[in-house]
DNA sequence: GAACCCTATCAATGGCGTTGTCAAGACATA
DNA sequence: TATGTCTTGACAACGCCATTGATAGGGTTC
């Protein structure tokens, strides 16, 4: 399944366009602006300009949507944590998430009812 | 360094009372205490509940004030930021920092002890 | 041509960070 | 003992930020 012969990046292919991505991480298409000023995202474009969302893109704006909404964390915050997360390898913030909500070991227990962003479960 | 004979951990030792802490690092002794009720610093306390903050709670604070008045970090963000360090090891916010000030002084060779924001040598 | 996208701007709302002050009480030291 | 600093708790003000919303004029897509 998952269509064994197609082993490419989808997760990186630009596909949604502002309204869709916003409506997926349900935010408002300003936001996602304005998230894109702050220099937290940076989707793909056409070449008519118009922007065009990934997966991982989406991904990403789960987890600034899971640290200022569910952490409190402003942009200011979030900027650095990506920052750290770029200098030091990758995953930091995964430590963030098994908390002491969550033991992931019973994940395919079937429903994976997590607290936290929604989305994230299968990065 | 360190004075002579004295290999006691005197970083770790309390001796400033809240007004000389407040005045070390500029800030107002009700800040301190704020943060104290956020968590992010707990300092010794005396037989007479008398807050008393070591060296080290010194140099806490200096991050705390770097990470929200230089990077805009709000106080959850300093949290998380915290909060990840402890669970990824230590040191992780030094790779904060060489960012673009520590351009100049590559100075010491391989003094793994201090993890403090370069803004505050001037104690 | 309708519905969407673009940039840019202005605004309202709510919340947060910091400082400040006031109170009433406990402690420290000269 | 008297003065100063500490304690907790409360209230407030100032400025900033995050988010959403609306608006304008113009391009893109179907």
């Amino acid at each position: 399944m998952t269509g064994a012969g197609r082993p490419d990046r989808d997760d990186s292919r630009p596909v949604y366009v502002i309204s869709v991505a916003a409506t997926l991480v349900s935010a408002h298409p300003r936001t996602l602006r304005i998230y894109e000023d702050e220099g937290l995202i940076c989707p793909a474009r056409t070449p008519t300009n118009i922007r065009l969302y990934s997966e991982e893109d989406i991904r990403r704006i789960l987890w600034i949507r899971h640290l200022t909404r569910d952490r409190g964390v402003n942009l200011a915050g979030v900027r650095t944590l990506f920052e750290l997360e770029e200098r030091l390898g990758k995953r930091i913030l995964e430590a963030l998430y098994d908390e002491g909500m969550r033991s992931r070991d019973a994940e395919l227990a079937g429903e994976p009812d997590v607290s936290v962003p929604h989305d994230l479960d299968h990065i």
